[in-house]
DNA sequence: CACACCGGTATACTTCGGTAAACCGCTATC
DNA sequence: GATAGCGGTTTACCGAAGTATACCGGTGTG
């Protein structure tokens, strides 16, 4: 349930209980913030190895991604200047991890989302759960 | 926890993994789609009464975002046409409601991503936690 | 030598999300 | 008669997001 779902909010409050989900969508919107970091979930991967397997995505796109998600601490960017073609690694940072929830809870929905649209019967039982309209507040 | 985190992924079933996760997204992304709903949490709407409360909402992103949330079954769209000047209210459908997990979800880890922005001393204890990257299957 | 892989960058382009402002018919109010 | 509210639509425009393609210096492979 949503905090003080049931009081009233003033647009003001509204906002600033709006806020932190802006956050976090701002971090996670975008087509391609988690397919990167999915993939970076079974363990560190260079820069073409992930853009093969995120499947899609361009150079340019993923090396815009990848500094927005090191600069929020989300992936780690590792360098091996010793080696003989400069070896870049990225690594899914212990602070990326917290976003497991999150995205299983947008996964679990849209699953269940899919199904909805797929069967829309289960559709009903959502009128007249409020007052009549007549009795908005005008 | 993700899913088979630990074996390995194709490229395929990766994107398959996040398909409803991309779902969920496109349906929850954008600046209004989430204000809008929680504007409508405690109850019917009107349409100049939600732009009022969502704050700085034009009328027709606030036409469209309605269209779209309609169309997905999150909101219902109701109609008096005996009414003087026909009244058009909007409410949230129970469906909409299931995504109160979803939103709280969110919610929560921004909040905790905006203390962790304010105080970075915790982003330690992120590196080392991978095989070495020589270990990397070049 | 030619070629491919590495980790990107540069440039140019299109598409999309969102803004700004005017406008519509209708009604009620002063 | 003028003004304001209602529930939007229309048009024009802007900047951000995303795409496409070429290119860079370095190395290793045939």
């Amino acid at each position: 349930m949503l905090p003080n779902s049931s009081t009233p909010h003033t647009p003001q409050e509204c906002n600033a209980a709006m806020r932190p989900v802006r956050d976090a969508l701002d971090l996670l919107g975008g087509k391609w913030k988690l397919p990167i970091i999915v993939g970076l979930t079974s363990g560190p991967r260079r820069f073409k190895q992930l853009q093969r397997e995120v499947a899609g995505i361009t150079a340019k796109m993923l090396s815009k991604e990848l500094k927005e998600l090191e600069i929020n601490g989300l992936i780690i960017r590792h360098v091996q200047a010793d080696a003989a073609p400069v070896a870049v690694t990225y690594t899914l940072a212990a602070y990326g991890r917290t976003l497991y929830p999150v995205i299983e809870s947008l996964r679990t929905w849209g699953q269940q989302h899919r199904r909805h649209i797929m069967h829309p019967e289960t559709l009903e039982a959502a009128a007249g759960e409020w007052a009549a309209p007549e009795a908005l507040s005008a």
